[in-house]
DNA sequence: CTTTCCGTAATGTTGCGGCAATATGGCTGG
DNA sequence: CCAGCCATATTGCCGCAACATTACGGAAAG
């Protein structure tokens, strides 16, 4: 589970940063509207959780070109303007919710697992290549008949090489799914995580290819 | 991906050549606009990353002329005019992005990524000669309903013969497609990989002729 | 304290791609 | 019309970089 926090307050992105990722959720933090659709772009999170005010303007303002690139993506404002109407206001431009400040963290949190079970949205939406089905809604799989242990890193990678299975996914790619966006990453982890992912899906009609110079390739073997 | 760099300041190319490079990013580096518009009637460019202010002008002034050659080909302007009025200047010119320095150099390689993503742009856009389709977004080819295995160098060499299906292409030019500007290249390593691409391709209703002299040119068979 | 995760590095393996040796075929000058 | 030359064709070889795999150890969680 990757989640976007658009936050330009330091000190309330760290609590909240410190909190969701006690909860198993990677955040990838930017301050900015701009930063934000950028982010979007990648089509790696499941949530986004917008500061209502930000250094360059109204966020109720991108949501459409949010909902434009990622159709679908769970949305929460977060706002010192609580007021009924603009709570509404909010809601209306196509926040999925609103949550006035000051609020208590683990409200969040709640709100963020809450849609996150939605059941109407991605969760238990589940995608199978061959004999791998994997559950986008929690990031289980199942893998020949028999459920796999994976560990986080793992999820992020084989959820990415899942959606886009048959076609080729740049290594960097997968590298920004894994980690965020900052992280840079050195020697050869992500191979390792690969090779890992390899052996535990080792017994079905499922096959990871490298693509060399350029990623990797997740296909059902013919 | 290949893209091209005009930007006179050497010591900001080279830390933008290392950026990007390590994102797999082949870089072309020129510092003058007459330089760019002969790199750009390459063709070989997904995307073009020009300063603004160069020692033979500004760099607005070719973009219509980029535009001619290259219709669609994808524009970032680096520029110290930062003001709102510079910034809508620059893209109602007709670039895709406008970027004020200083800039961060991931910053860059952000909007450059965020380019490449853009769906309704080169991505997933087909070419189809005979019986040969090559996908210019991933760089994969089918031949006769067979999909081929190309390794790098022959995807690019491949692209620009489709790109320019049926008019004949300069050995130079595909020199400078497959290698750097820089990389010289000798001994016969190009024929070498026009070769193997015959090979593969080989059960198709399409050819590569060899104009002797000048380079080579594919198309379909009568 | 134990366990799990994961980053790192050491080591093994693969296959791309540069080079050159040799073959082929077309063009030119005699 | 032939000889010789030069551009291109084809193929094998092999270095090296990219990838695979595994073991180890630190760190964080329970």
């Amino acid at each position: 589970m990757r989640i976007l926090l658009v936050e330009d307050e330091v000190d309330l992105a760290k609590a909240l940063i410190s909190a969701l990722e006690r909860h198993d959720i990677l955040v990838d933090h930017v301050t900015t509207l701009e930063m934000a659709l950028e982010a979007v772009e990648s089509g790696v999170h499941s949530i986004a959780v917008l500061d209502r005010k930000l250094p360059d303007g109204d966020s109720l303002t991108i949501i459409p070109r949010i909902r434009k690139i990622q159709t679908g993506l769970p949305i929460i404002v977060l706002s010192a303007l609580g007021a009924p109407e603009q709570r509404i206001e909010g809601l209306e431009t196509g926040a999925d919710d609103y949550l006035a400040k000051p609020f208590v963290v683990d409200e969040l949190v709640a709100r963020i697992r809450a849609l996150m079970r939605r059941p109407a949205m991605i969760a238990d939406m589940a995608v199978t290549v061959g004999q791998l089905t994997f559950n986008l809604g929690d990031g289980s799989a199942v893998a020949a008949g028999e459920p796999l242990t994976l560990t986080r890193r793992e999820v992020l990678a084989l959820e990415v090489l899942v959606k886009r299975a048959g076609r080729t996914v740049a290594r960097s790619i997968l590298e920004e799914a894994v980690y965020g966006f900052d992280d840079e990453i050195a020697s050869n982890t992500l191979d390792a995580h690969i090779s890992r992912l390899r052996r535990k899906i080792a017994p079905g009609r499922v096959e990871i290819h490298s693509i060399r110079g350029i990623g990797y390739l997740l296909k059902a073997t013919a």
